[in-house]
DNA sequence: GCGATTATTTGGAATTGTTCCAATTCCAAG
DNA sequence: CTTGGAATTGGAACAATTCCAAATAATCGC
């Protein structure tokens, strides 16, 4: 929410990648914060040239890539639709309504996520869960 | 493994759907059988080329594609790779083991997917749910 | 069985999302 | 200021998949 906090951590994380803070690293990241509604990059391209008219595709793919890389944003893919992007860094599976091909974020309780661990066999170690729901919702929001 | 039973079951699927049991679906179905490592299309394309050496690739998507809509086989999607084929139809997670590419089928324990599915809010209707680990597997087998 | 109708296969072109690349442009340090 | 590395840019290239129109094959009504 706070842009100076939000423009701070970036700027904290890129810096630990030895990366620098650029408008362009800092207008996706904003506009991924802005409205989380999981947009693909080519979404997030027309929301930046709002802001940075130049701005070109590549760079956009460019900045996403480091975005994930700092672990400020995730990229979630549902099938072979086209990769989006998430900056919610709590635990939590994503629920794609088919109908509207709207993507949720659904919290994911530590027990839950502690279950899922469990089915593991000995022998496999996990560095990462996803876990994704198909399905209908209901307009809520 | 009995190739008489799958044979049947493929065609008593297809025909369900009102469609045929051709040669070309035939043995790209067996082919999954054979060889569970969940291939790609293009690794399904050199298999079944063995037996029928004037298949196209466009057939081997087609019939993979039929497999999928008769539900006796899964497309099993990591990241933006290529998407792989898995006729194991327990309900089970996927591991993929990033060294060495591998997949492996985890089965799903009733009471997990039952619990799985209670994180979802009033309002959410789902009609699948993907679990997929990303990790390192110790060799076993 | 025979021709008509429909399903399926085929090869190649097209599409889509993404990555690559070489040429700038930008910056930060000396 | 210079200068070397980092980052951006536009366009070409790429990989996986889908589309398409023509050829083949199976099935149906007779
Ligand atoms: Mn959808
Ligand atoms: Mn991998
Ligand atoms: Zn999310
Ligand atoms: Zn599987």
């Amino acid at each position: 929410m706070n842009p100076i906090l939000a423009s701070d951590s970036l700027t904290q994380r890129l810096a630990d990648s030895g990366l620098r803070a650029t408008p362009q690293r800092e207008v996706v990241y904003s506009v991924l914060l802005r409205k989380r509604d999981h947009p693909t990059a080519e979404e997030v391209f027309a929301r930046v040239k709002a802001e940075l008219p130049t701005i070109s595709l590549a760079t956009v793919y460019n900045c996403l890539e480091t975005l994930v890389q700092c672990e400020l944003v995730r990229a979630v893919n549902f099938e072979r639709s086209p990769t989006r992007y998430c900056p919610n860094l709590r635990p939590h599976a994503h629920f794609h309504d088919e109908q509207t091909g709207r993507t949720y974020d659904i919290d994911l309780p530590p027990a839950v996520l502690a279950e899922v661990n469990q089915v593991l066999p000995a022998g496999f170690d996990a560095s990462s869960v996803e876990i994704t729901f198909r399905g209908q919702a209901r307009a809520t929001s």
